[in-house]
DNA sequence: ACACATGGTAGACATTCGTATACATTGATG
DNA sequence: CATCAATGTATACGAATGTCTACCATGTGT
């Protein structure tokens, strides 16, 4: 809701709303949640009248919706096009996680704040970001069953690993951005998770189905 | 630090400090973080005066530890006391992963309010729950090796599942406290979880390794 | 030319908060 | 009995907070 029309605000636009929310971004990723800033604060971080929040957001979740939004765009379609520029199967465990950690490299606020929302006291925020993650998912399976990464696995299968996938790889960013002598080990660790995870789907269905 | 000595205490135990702690539970599991609390209203919650809080705790985070410190405590005895009572290793996973949904059943609470703070904003309580993963992790790999469960996996990569089985459950639990409907699933999904790792190690052992 | 919606500001209000100081009770120790 | 530490209470103060009302600037539509 509230998509604003292209005549409207073409000047304004560069100000208020877009400030606000790199702002709390930028709180909440070194101090609190987002519903715990506080509309004074937020404005003297954005430089704007606290009342001026109340122009663009009806409530602090409101803010993090939009937040959620946006993350979830950029990240979702970054993984869209690097997937696009892969032409030869080669290795796609390992250039998806070394893209997804570089990308929290360059949003590292934006992966904080996600993560530690997603186990937020807000049911609305925790569903957005639920909803982000299955999007995510989606991805998951489309790409492996588009790569034949895994023709042994069932798609049932497949979308339950996809599921568990992404918070695990969220938590181990959460790792890579706080402890930076780790980074290499916890890239290396994240892909031989998933690998594992894959390999350990197609041996559990060669055991309970049928012996190959 | 600060434990009671048996003779001092006797009498006043019974009261504050322990119900400052239920309190800070109940309310940053329905609320926000422990952090952002308020020894106010934490007071009101437990039927004290404001600033009784500061006879038994400097700051927020000291209650937060010590709420850890008896989660931690509890979880694991609870795990060792079970695991003691399997005597023959049937069906391990299966076991193990009931008995935690069955604690986080019964502290649902401790369990919101520890993935919570586990990316919460205090470094000192994240640094807490990080050691309590990696004891729970210890456990794992310690009952895997007594058990036999997994023995073509070598100790090194034991640790590095077990390190990452830890948060997926506890993520897992947190969406069965929250969707009574999908309990059946996701116990069942976490141990079809736990169970793909194992496989999937064994896996790539023998493909890295040697073909067996 | 005029009204108007939009984005931003200013000031004020009651409320809440953290914490400092002072006081009361109680149990143990000398 | 006197003392002392531990626990809890009462009061009080300054600072910060959410939000209300009113005012101002500007670009747009008629």
């Amino acid at each position: 809701m509230s998509r604003r029309k292209p005549q409207e605000a073409a000047v304004a636009e560069s100000g208020g709303r877009q400030r606000l929310i790199e702002a709390a971004l930028k709180l909440a990723a070194k101090s609190r949640s987002v519903q715990t800033i506080g509309v004074r604060a937020l404005g003297r971080a954005a430089g704007l009248n606290p009342n001026t929040f109340y122009r663009h957001f009806s409530c602090m979740d409101d803010l993090a919706l939009a937040l959620i939004e946006t993350l979830s765009h950029d990240l979702r379609q970054t993984l869209r096009q690097m997937r696009h520029s892969l032409r030869q199967p080669d290795a796609v465990i390992q250039r998806t996680v070394e893209y997804v950690f570089e990308f929290a490299d360059r949003n590292p606020e934006a992966f904080i704040v996600g993560v530690r929302e997603l186990y937020g006291a807000s049911p609305a925020v925790r569903a957005a970001l639920r909803q982000m993650i299955s999007g995510l998912a989606d991805d998951i399976v489309d790409d492996t069953r588009l790569l034949e990464t895994a023709p042994d696995v069932p798609e049932e299968t497949l979308r339950e690993i996809a599921e568990m996938i992404v918070p695990q790889i969220f938590h181990n960013v959460l790792d890579y951005l706080e402890r930076p002598s780790r980074r290499t080990l916890l890239l290396h660790q994240s892909v031989r998770f998933v690998a594992m995870l894959f390999a350990g789907a197609a041996a559990l269905e060669g055991k309970t189905v049928a012996r190959k």
